[in-house]
DNA sequence: GTTATCGACGATCATATGATCACGATGCGC
DNA sequence: GCGCATCGTGATCATATGATCGTCGATAAC
């Protein structure tokens, strides 16, 4: 029998047995031998037959979630900005959008963090919101917390209750206080310096990311006020982390309201080692962009519409 | 680090791990290996994950071809009429119906033929197309070629023109004869009942269904009239091969007709191993049907649609 | 409180898969 | 016609996968 005769009948006819072959392996079950068998095909030319077909795309693999199509923008995010990890969480209508992003943080961190690390974290209501689910796992394993800004007490507390709140270490201080001056004298106090020294030994940090809109947590608890923030809007903030306030290409303006801060500055975040943002929403669109952009951020977790609007402007 | 807890703690996500799992393996390539160190999990663990993933659906493979849709049809025709196999090639505008059958037919006879095999052919239209295309394959693997009935040396000769003229066996007598006394005649000359003992040998059976209509191939080619269709039609005949007709459940009928016939019955071509049938055409659905049924073939090759048919009348 | 049952887990091992290599056929340029 | 490059092929082997088994822990029944 002539074999060479026989594979060239089969050229034109090619999709067929490709089809074929993709057929019974993806849904038959069948392994690649046994294809071979029933087909007159060398097992590594099924092999390869399948090969081709994966890559010419006759072959689509459909994952069957409302996460399917999230892994693609999180794929799209880590391109375009270089990140470590991006996580998109699914659109969804029912439930708090905040409350989610901070379970997926949580869960995040859960999965990330190891035995007796440490965790840096920031200001805002998503960070918050993870902590309180990660609370049970930072006693389980152990992990030390420290606040990367003053102003934290009020809810790092709650999360630090029981056996494990000697390993909670707060900057002892407000987010912002009214004159520079005090806010040098506070950041030169011992128990300050000590706290901010640590928190650069962190692991990890967790920052939310404000926009600079009306709603921003910043101004409903009265740190800063709306003639503020249309002050840093002209000229130029889209976002803030931890109270730093940037322009769209991510770089820190200069601004007073910066020298009134009591926390690390943006040089002192860079140097933990993953830096882990939680944010979502059509606000904040700009903000996460722009952290993205200036590598502000190793890490972000967003959600679906968010993170598709993000990456259409950086399309156009 | 207690492991359990965090296992616990990913269980009301675990749509999303499972995703989560399948895209990193199934787009992003990564082995499951590679998987289970990224997400902390166990290489078996991962494995099972996947495995559930498929059986609950969540990952659906698609082919993306104009056969995909037809290996779904083939499934359900081989397992509601146990056959050893069945092709359905796909429904298209352009190209003749018959001669696309014939092209399957002759695809899969030239996987399936192993040198030095006999084939017994049939008679009308599809089958012609199939010897033909086959002819080459034919001398390579030195096939021998026998008729299952009279009739078939007009168009049999060309197929078997050079080199392998000598391993084809042809009943040299029409298909049909006028009276039954001369058909018993033809069928005890020596050489009529030689080459149909040599076809009871065969490996293969070929051969076309018919339909009760009055395009069918035997009134066209006179062996039949349109009158004596009605009066098999009335006497419950949804098709025939090889010159027998059957009923709905693919039983003989006892017609006069058939007594006149040069060529074997339908239990000498049961004896055949495999009786393979290439048809199609949505005036065959019935005859199709009936010869499944009652199990008088062992592959059939059809198109899409005549496919289609045949099973949506046995799903009711 | 104790025991039985069940399910999840990872270790182990056989099998399935695909990466690499070397060969032979084919087509092309010299 | 004669190399030469290229492609497709099967052989071989390392790796990836999943089937099987025993263990452990949780739960439920007693």
């Amino acid at each position: 029998m002539n074999e060479a005769y026989d594979e060239l009948a089969f050229e034109p006819h090619e999709e067929e047995l490709l089809s074929r072959v993709a057929w019974h392996y993806y849904h038959d079950g069948l392994t690649q031998s046994e294809i071979g068998e029933r087909l007159n095909l060398s097992r590594i030319k099924v092999s390869r037959m399948l090969d081709r077909g994966r890559k010419m795309g006759l072959i689509h693999v459909h994952i069957n979630s409302s996460y399917g199509g999230c892994f693609a923008l999180e794929a799209r995010l880590q391109e375009l900005y270089g990140l470590d990890e991006a996580r998109v969480i699914p659109a969804q209508e029912t439930g708090n959008v905040n409350d989610r992003l901070a379970e997926a943080a949580s869960q995040y961190l859960m999965g990330r963090l190891k035995d007796q690390e440490m965790l840096a974290v920031g200001w805002g209501a998503t960070v918050m919101g993870t902590l309180q689910r990660l609370s049970r796992t930072l006693s389980y394993k152990d992990i030390s917390l420290v606040s990367l800004t003053g102003g934290v007490s009020a809810y790092i507390e709650g999360v630090a209750s029981g056996r494990s709140s000697q390993n909670v270490h707060l900057i002892p201080a407000p987010l912002v206080v009214s004159q520079e001056s005090i806010a040098e004298a506070i950041r030169a106090e011992r128990h300050v310096v000590e706290v901010m020294s640590m928190a650069r030994t962190a692991n990890y940090a967790l920052v939310g990311i404000g926009a600079v809109a009306d709603e921003a947590t910043l101004i409903a608890s009265g740190y800063a006020s709306r003639s503020q923030f249309e002050i840093f809007r002209r000229q130029g903030a889209v976002g803030d982390i931890i109270g730093i306030f940037y322009d769209q290409t991510g770089e820190p303006l200069d601004l007073p309201f910066h020298k009134m801060l009591v926390g690390l500055d943006f040089e002192a975040l860079s140097a933990i080692p993953q830096v882990i943002a939680a944010a979502g929403g059509p606000k904040k669109v700009d903000a996460i962009r722009a952290a993205a952009r200036g590598g502000r951020i190793d890490v972000l977790i967003t959600d679906e519409p968010t993170a598709q609007a993000i990456i259409e402007k950086d399309q156009a």
